[in-house]
DNA sequence: CTATGATCATCC
DNA sequence: GGATGATCATAG
């Protein structure tokens, strides 16, 4: 699998789709996940939509992150999973699903910048990462910040400006999606879904320890 | 609704 | 310009 991710380096995302025989949309209004879900098929993922790994024998998540050519920083926030609003008794960051979901992960970067035509994006050359002790930390620290947040019954005063690295911002169809949470007094609510996302900053520097490889 | 895949678009 | 808050498509 990692040799055909190596390989797909330098390729045009309009050359990949029509080889994955898969239909280009005019752009990523309405298809905002089309990219991942071109790489996924080319690259075959297992998991589809289940709670576990792309690729989950060899524990390796798979994401594809939009970049600039020119200055090599990530043009989007990076979503890993939702967030829990209930539940979340006894869960600790080694047991989280955010800690598992970025345990390993395939990064893919592709030109990104919304004046490039979709077709003529190019494909940069996978990185394949594994979370270290210190990046873990970090993680750690704004994870239990953000969690005791929900967890306390302040889900309501959330904003995407807690958290350094790690951040929680709506992940919903619409404004009006509602999901049990917890409010205050320990009072059981209904507010919108929640998932976490790595901030710029911290994808960044993943990327630019290898920018030199990818995108001319 | 929740999970997968993310980017859009407004506001500061 | 860039981050925050909002949103899009699809499967089950």
């Amino acid at each position: 699998m990692l040799e055909r991710a190596n390989s797909l380096f330098g390729y045009t995302l309009g050359e990949l789709s029509i080889y994955a025989k898969l239909e280009i949309p005019p752009n990523l209004k309405r298809d905002k996940g089309w990219i991942g879900i071109l790489l996924e098929r080319y690259l075959g993922a297992s998991a589809k939509n289940k709670s576990e790994p792309d690729f989950a024998s060899i524990g390796i998540e798979l994401k594809t992150i939009p970049i600039d050519n020119r200055s090599k920083i990530p043009l989007e926030t990076t979503f890993i999973c939702v967030a829990p609003l209930i539940g979340n008794s006894g869960v600790t960051w080694e047991t989280s699903y955010v800690r598992y979901k970025l345990s390993r992960v395939l990064w893919i970067p592709i030109e990104g910048q919304r004046t490039m035509p979709l077709a003529m994006r190019r494909i940069g050359a996978p990185l394949l990462w594994n979370l270290n002790s210190k990046e873990e930390l970090h993680l750690k620290s704004d994870w239990e910040e953000l969690m005791d947040l929900i967890v306390l019954g302040k889900v309501e005063t959330i904003t995407a400006h807690h958290g350094e690295m790690l951040h929680l911002r709506p992940k919903a169809s619409h404004g009006k999606s509602l999901t049990a949470a917890i409010g205050k007094f320990g009072k059981p609510i209904l507010t919108i879904p929640l998932g976490f996302y790595l901030r710029k900053k911290f994808t960044a520097k993943i990327i630019a320890r290898y920018y030199r490889y990818f995108l001319l």
